[in-house]
DNA sequence: CAAACTCCCTGTTAGC
DNA sequence: TGCTAACAGGGAGTTT
């Protein structure tokens, strides 16, 4: 599932390909792809106008369209991947598979695909980009997110920090990879109590969740054997692992779900200490 | 305030 | 072999 890394990855190779391009066709086939405004409107507003930038914020994928007009400023399309989401651009004449969901149409020839099997991805068009992004949380990877950041974030609130990384709110562009390869980089117990994790444990949590992310972006995202999304070569190291073992003492990954979600760690490097249980 | 649950979807897989 | 049912999973929304 596409988390930080692959959108990341994604817009970068959106970057390459749209960037300036007009698009001169919209196409909505599964309605319900697009949050806002209404398909029809949406397939009328974005018509005729150019893409400026590809961006990411958290999970969204940000464009930056403007009309040649200028006659007045700059609209956001964002598009969250979601599970099962990925985007192809491709010239028109290959053939458009039964889960392209939206389909914008460029005036340099190609077909900027939005390809969705479980269709829980969704398209936003808007003028406030905050409208959609308002609520997440800070980006990881900025420099202003430091270890004091994270300490503020976490000693807020009494919740297993498994829980914690993955609620949007808190840090964005976390998902259940990286949240799983963040904790047993750190040595961390998906279950420990935000609250009662020492400083210098959230400093090596602050540092493990960059160095993975990081290490992600430079892979290109998780290659998860899936099929449905394919992407770079990051291998993770608990993630989907359980049974087998820990790379770095040998035990047995085990699995337990925390937050409604899959979640692997290793019962040795990962000790949930006296004082960090509930 | 936080946690738990429900819903949206379909490809994959386990069970029969 | 072929069928069905369970399952995974991000996030918005709702209930506890």
């Amino acid at each position: 599932m596409p988390e930080l890394p692959e959108v990341e990855t994604t817009a970068r190779f959106l970057s390459e390909r749209v960037c300036g391009a007009l698009i001169d066709g919209v196409s909505v086939h599964w309605p319900r792809s697009v949050v806002c405004p209404a398909p029809q409107q949406f397939e009328r507003l974005i018509c005729g106008l150019r893409i400026e930038a590809v961006g990411r914020r958290g999970k969204f994928l940000v464009l930056t369209l403007s009309s040649c007009a200028e006659e007045r400023g700059p609209c956001y399309l964002l598009i969250h991947l979601r599970m099962s989401g990925s985007i192809d651009v491709v010239r028109p004449s290959v053939p458009r598979s039964k889960h392209d969901q939206v389909v914008l149409r460029l005036e340099s020839g190609k077909e900027l695909r939005f390809h969705d099997p479980r269709k829980f991805g969704r398209v936003y068009f808007v003028e406030d980009v905050q409208q959609v992004v308002g609520k997440l949380g800070p980006e990881p990877l900025d420099p202003a997110f430091t270890s004091g950041t994270l300490s503020l974030l976490l000693k807020s609130s009494r919740r297993a920090v498994k829980s914690a990384l993955l609620d949007q709110s808190t840090i964005a562009g976390i998902g259940n990879i990286y949240a799983d390869e963040a904790l047993w980089r750190a040595r961390l117990h998906p279950l420990a109590i935000t609250n009662r994790i020492s400083s210098a444990k959230i400093s090596v949590l602050h540092s493990s969740i960059r160095r993975t992310l990081r290490e992600a972006i430079l892979r290109q995202g998780t290659d998860n054997g899936d099929g449905v999304v394919e992407f770079g070569s990051y291998r993770p190291r608990v993630y989907g692992r359980a049974g087998k073992r820990c790379g770095r003492c040998s035990s047995v990954i085990k699995r337990i779900v925390v937050a409604q979600r899959g979640t692997s760690f290793c019962p040795r490097c990962q000790r949930l200490p006296l004082s960090a249980r509930r």
